[in-house]
DNA sequence: CTTGACCTTCCCGTGACGGGAAACCTTATG
DNA sequence: CATAAGGTTTCCCGTCACGGGAAGGTCAAG
């Protein structure tokens, strides 16, 4: 298989696939040719890749997943902890986002939104003076 | 003031003032030694920036936003639609972080966490087979 | 006069790629 | 057989919003 065809099969951009054979998330063959020659087991780890961003894994992150889905001998704890420190994150971004979600709609609702220059967006903004 | 002052009294790391300094944010004034001379003005509206960085703002909306504070033929219709751009932008990461969390969270869950090898995580992540 | 705390500019690194150039390879068509 | 079109390679720069650190100038205190 041609990077295309990976690319249409994974749904990953040919770039990605050549940024992760050049971090060492994957090693595909070469052809005589200079091509990248890609196996079965590439595709696959590629999808599993794509599968793993898609849930907002860092790519070190994915790399762990990676290596404990290869390793038949990994405890499904390890893969657990690494799971729920994630979730962790996430959680945590989200509660950020929604506390700036929270200032900024009270702002907005504040605001008349007409041809008026009196904004309490930016008075807020602008600080208490 | 020099940049330590108005560090300190912005809240904003100094690297992170000459930046803004950098890409035109501000203007503050030299002294004859070189030096950075923050007038009052300066740290009214670092303190603007870095109120409106923490409520998500990209530096753009940023450069925007200060326009628009200190354009006092503003409409406040431009600020709320900025405002609301932006709220926009929050909603949608939000969903996207509260998509993940339900599929992780489902996953986590599914995962006895002990020392044996299988795994529902790597399991779903290895895809359909 | 020296020490130490400031300040300056400059350059490299981050994460995870995307865009685009220059050059090589393959396949289809005339 | 020549050529054109499309696929592939490497390489290098740009993103966003800074942070780290080096090399060197400046200033106030002891």
């Amino acid at each position: 298989m041609n990077i295309a065809d990976v690319a249409r099969r994974s749904g990953l951009p040919a770039k990605t696939i050549r940024y992760y054979e050049e971090i060492g998330l994957i090693r595909p063959a070469r052809s005589a040719n200079g091509y990248r020659a890609f196996a079965g087991a590439d595709l696959h780890k590629l999808a599993f890749l794509g599968r793993a961003r898609s849930l907002g894994f860092s790519i070190e992150e994915c790399r762990k997943l990676l290596a404990l889905w290869e390793d038949r001998s990994r405890a499904s704890a390890d893969v657990k902890a690494l799971a729920e420190a994630h979730l962790r994150e996430i959680d945590a971004k989200i509660a950020e986002l929604r506390a700036m979600r929270g200032t900024l709609a009270g702002l907005v609702s504040c605001c008349a939104g007409d041809d008026r220059p009196e904004c309490p967006i930016l008075t807020d903004l602008a600080g208490p003076d």
